[in-house]
DNA sequence: GTAGGGTTAG
């Protein structure tokens, strides 16, 4: 290597943009080093893989080199193998393929299998490794590694176990790679009769150990490797923190994401956007406030992932415009994660004509809406009444775009006739859908005839739920409320006995409220602790300075005789966000806003006695439930009774 | 002059 090549290499790796690499590159010509086989590839090296969004002007510059050689092919299909477009790895290995082919080495197999990895595409990896075959690759260490990771993503673990039996001296990395193919496939013994046979572990062998347990639900099992662990990483504590908020332990995250402060470690972006996650599900504002705090104090608001995670934490959390705030300043690049998270946090809200707004302006942005994308828009459109724009939108989805719609996209259609009562044209919807309704789309339109008390369609809609999920019991509470709310007793106590022959326990409805930074669940019908006494006590109080101050008068009360005691909890009485919202006045100070949590729709008789206790008691309350957000304040409601 | 395995967001 000569100096001036030197100098150019030096000066590369500083190069952070496409505009300084052009700078460079001018600079090269211009001192003839533009000939230079070592520089022109080591430019379109760092195009394609240092800098974002230069890929296709690498592909520019292989396709204009007088003399491309295999490194630069070799570079452009690394670059694609981690783009979104993994495919046009493919498409230039086909190129090198009829340009260079008998140069065709290692490094080509292993970036090109990468993206057949990426894309789980099995018959590329599979056309691939012929070629990999052909040349004799298929059992050098670094090709028949990935070999063995493209045969996991595509869940091929016999073929996986095949290429590995070959490779002569396998090292820890093709091993771990072997383990990885057990998990995906759920083989828990596989995988520990692989971890057990390794002649040596690493710390990435551990971790994955874990990771394994922890995706299939074994925690146990999850702790003893965690426990048993010589040493342990960010990525050990990362790992148990995402797979304990992936099934819902929020708790124990928060307990681990404490632990792992304690013991001198610094939380990294993963384990924050875990415990942001956990903080979003269980309503943790306080908490997420001072992780907030924390991201901007250790530079962490460059990491896309982070900021997304900060958004939806705060969006369902109730403040959307901290969530807008966090959009509007951050330093990196916004993805189109970015955007859709700020899309359906402002849907939530019942912001349809902002959401709107902001799908324009991902779109000038030069950003184009993929399918999720689109289910943020017609989520946003179905919560906000919107029903032409909706229409509208979903047309051109794929007329437009091009974009086929999934079963994601008929759900959300689903949900905006139905949340607006047009029942009817929801079944016809169904019914005319070009892929077979699954169990959601019916329990969409359950939900609809429940809320707009439909009772003769909801009894059709539950034959068709019932074919396909019979034991759903959630389906049977609900058709057991629409005919308890329309005064249907006997035929919500013959669901109910139903409910019992086939032993069906129902989700318990649980909400919670977060009082000096700790989060209280309750949960309805169960009231031994002290906590809950202090609620129902305050609740009674409450209820009746509503009958008084509120002309409150109970959806359902007037009819409900000749029941039992059980289908009135359910129906309405008792309902934990009742309990929730009774605490908060008990506990938090005066002036203070509610924040609620539900993890089922609210009813309508908890969403007007919201309304009146905002009034009576001035106070502000956010109640998240399972579908949207609620802002009671003075009397009414966010969502215009519209939910 | 280029690589392979372990944890992130809608």
């Amino acid at each position: 290597m000569n100096r001036a090549e030197q100098l150019c290499f030096s000066l590369l790796s500083s190069c952070k943009s496409l505009r300084s690499l052009q700078q460079l590159q001018a600079h090269a010509t211009k001192s003839a080093l533009d000939s230079d086989q070592l520089v022109a590839g080591k430019l379109l090296l760092h195009c394609a893989v240092h800098i974002s969004g230069a890929i296709d002007y690498a592909r520019r510059l292989l396709l204009h080199a007088p003399n491309p050689d295999a490194f630069m092919y070799n570079a452009l299909i690394r670059g694609f193998s981690d783009s979104d477009t993994p495919q046009n790895s493919i498409s230039t290995f086909s190129l090198m393929l009829k340009n260079l082919g008998s140069q065709i080495d290692s490094f080509t197999l292993a970036f090109s299998l990468k993206s057949a990895a990426n894309m789980r595409c099995l018959q590329t990896g599979t056309q691939l490794h012929c070629q990999a075959l052909m040349r004799g690759l298929d059992t050098h260490i670094f090709v028949g590694t990935t070999l063995i990771s493209m045969y996991a993503e595509c869940v091929c673990v016999g073929s996986a176990r095949k290429v590995f039996d070959e490779i002569p001296n396998p090292n820890i990395v093709t091993w771990n790679a072997l383990l990885t193919a057990f998990f995906r496939r759920g083989d828990v013994e596989g995988a520990e009769r692989v971890f057990g046979s390794m002649p040596a572990k690493s710390l990435a062998s551990y971790n994955l150990m874990l990771g394994g347990y922890v995706k299939l639900g074994e925690f146990g099992l999850a702790r003893d490797v965690f426990d048993e662990m010589p040493l342990k990483d960010e990525i050990s504590w990362s790992t148990m923190i995402v797979g304990l908020v992936q099934y819902g332990c929020f708790d124990e995250a928060f307990l681990y994401f404490r632990r792992l402060h304690e013991v001198g470690m610094r939380p990294n972006e993963v384990s924050l956007t875990g415990v942001l996650s956990a903080c979003a599900q269980a309503g943790a504002v306080e908490f997420a406030k001072i992780l907030h705090g924390f991201v901007e104090k250790v530079g962490l608001v460059w990491i896309t992932p982070v900021n997304n995670a900060l958004m939806d934490t705060y969006s369902k959390c109730g403040s959307v415009d901290m969530a807008r705030l966090v959009f509007e300043r951050m330093p990196g690049k916004k993805s189109i994660v970015s955007w859709t998270t700020l899309i359906v946090g402002l849907a939530m809200q019942g912001y349809g004509e902002e959401a709107l707004a902001l799908f324009d302006e991902m779109e000038e942005s030069g950003l184009r809406p993929d399918g999720v994308a689109f289910v943020a828009i017609l989520y946003a459109c179905s919560h906000a009444g919107l029903v032409e724009k909706g229409s509208e939108i979903f047309e051109t989805m794929s007329k437009v775009y091009g974009i086929k719609p999934e079963i994601e996209h008929y759900g959300c259609m689903v949900d905006l006739y139905g949340r607006a009562g047009q029942l009817l044209k929801a079944y016809d919807f169904v019914t005319q859908m070009p892929i077979p309704p699954n169990d959601v789309i019916w329990r969409t339109l359950l939900g609809a005839c429940s809320f707009h008390g439909n009772v003769e369609l909801a009894e059709q809609v539950k034959r068709s739920l019932s074919e396909l999920d019979p034991s759903n019991s959630s389906d049977h509470v609900l058709l057991s409320n629409i005919y308890a709310f329309a005064g249907k007793w006997k035929d919500a106590a013959t669901v109910r006995r139903s409910m019992v022959e086939l032993k069906l326990t129902k989700t318990p409805g649980w909400s919670m409220i977060e009082v000096d930074k700790i989060m209280y669940t309750f949960i309805a019908g169960v009231k031994q602790d002290d906590m809950t006494m202090e609620a129902y006590k305050k609740l009674t109080e409450i209820m009746s300075k509503l009958k008084v101050e509120g002309g409150y008068i109970p959806e359902v009360d007037n009819v409900l005789h000749d029941v039992e005691e059980e289908e009135k909890e359910d129906a309405v009485v008792a309902h934990s966000e009742k309990l929730a919202v009774a605490f908060g006045i008990a506990r938090l100070a005066r002036g203070s806003n509610v924040r609620i949590v539900k993890n089922l729709r609210v009813c309508k008789d908890c969403h007007n006695v919201m309304k009146l206790i905002s009034k009576v008691y001035k106070l502000e309350i956010r109640l998240r439930d399972r579908s949207r957000f609620h802002s009671f304040k003075n009397g009414s409601c966010s969502c215009r009774d519209y939910w």
